[in-house]
DNA sequence: GTCAGTGCAAAAGATTTGCATGCGA
DNA sequence: TCGCATGCAAATCTTTTGCACTGAC
């Protein structure tokens, strides 16, 4: 797993490789998007990026996330909620899944070998060659059946209300 | 599984648990889902109804597949494409999950129950009480890498391109 | 200076909703 | 008859695009 900085760079390489201008605002959406560690959608992303620079429109956004996606460092995902969110690659060799929570919001990665393995086996014996693979599970996390209100499960919680 | 006669008397029983009434509409477009062996966006369900009864309005199509839900009678699906699809619900000890062809399009269902036991396990682990799952194998079939190509996945396909 | 990048507003696509009319119970 | 259901069009919502202007290189 890459730093911050790390991503920044590779962006802006990956821009230089392919003829494309830096400006401040693929910087700043490039930023936030990196620094952010949940999975962040277009709206939230533009409202945390308004936050650094008003000046950035929400169509750029849109391109700009659309570029990240292009260089690999930014993964699209689409919860059962409907939102379309983005979080920052973790690279090829990084796989993960995701669990989320019915009721704070709250998502968690996690990567799991025997799954993989099983995954592929399911898809040989149907007769398909897998590429890839998507699964989501969804429950009710320990903090949530304890009643223990968290501020960063509050903070979840009230962000998936609005 | 039931029958598309079961089902479609279901769905009049439980409109009318609800005090709703059954019409023409909701009978044609409840006939044509409960048919289709396949997974339906709502562009296509309305096309297929519009043959059978030309007296249906989109917006009919999308209160009634909203019944369908309620009802417990209809499955949506995100599938990686972006359409919405829908599918006839097979009853909660049916679960089942999908693969997917990349080249045509083809979507296959399957149930296994190691995987079933494995999520189960995962989740626990995470400190989650399982509610749900989702989840979608990608790949290539094995018509597509032998370059066969049979009528119902050119169809397939050709829906696809479209 | 050149041309890609940007903001804005308009467009496009998917889904929902308001309203006058239609029709099932 | 009474009120839910429908069709249509308009309204929403999300995402994309056209265009004149700005700014990176």
């Amino acid at each position: 797993m890459s730093t911050r900085a790390e991503r920044f760079s590779a962006f802006r390489r990956a821009l230089k490789d392919k003829g494309l201008k830096s400006t401040a605002q693929r910087d700043d959406i490039a930023h936030v998007f990196f620094g952010s560690q949940r999975h962040l959608s277009i709206d939230e992303l533009y409202r945390e990026v308004r936050k650094l620079n008003p000046r950035v429109g929400y169509a750029t956004v849109y391109r700009t996330i659309k570029l990240l996606k292009e260089c690999g460092l930014a993964d699209e995902q689409h919860f059962a909620d409907g939102q379309t969110r983005y979080e920052s690659a973790k690279g090829d060799d990084h796989h993960h899944d995701h669990i989320l929570c019915d009721r704070c919001g709250k998502i968690v990665e996690f990567a799991d070998d025997d799954l993989e393995r099983l995954q592929e086996e399911i898809a040989t014996r149907l007769g398909f060659v897998l590429a890839r693979h998507r699964m989501e599970l969804y429950g009710i996390c320990r903090e949530c059946r304890e009643g223990v209100r968290t501020p960063s499960a509050e903070a979840t919680a009230a962000r998936n209300r609005s």
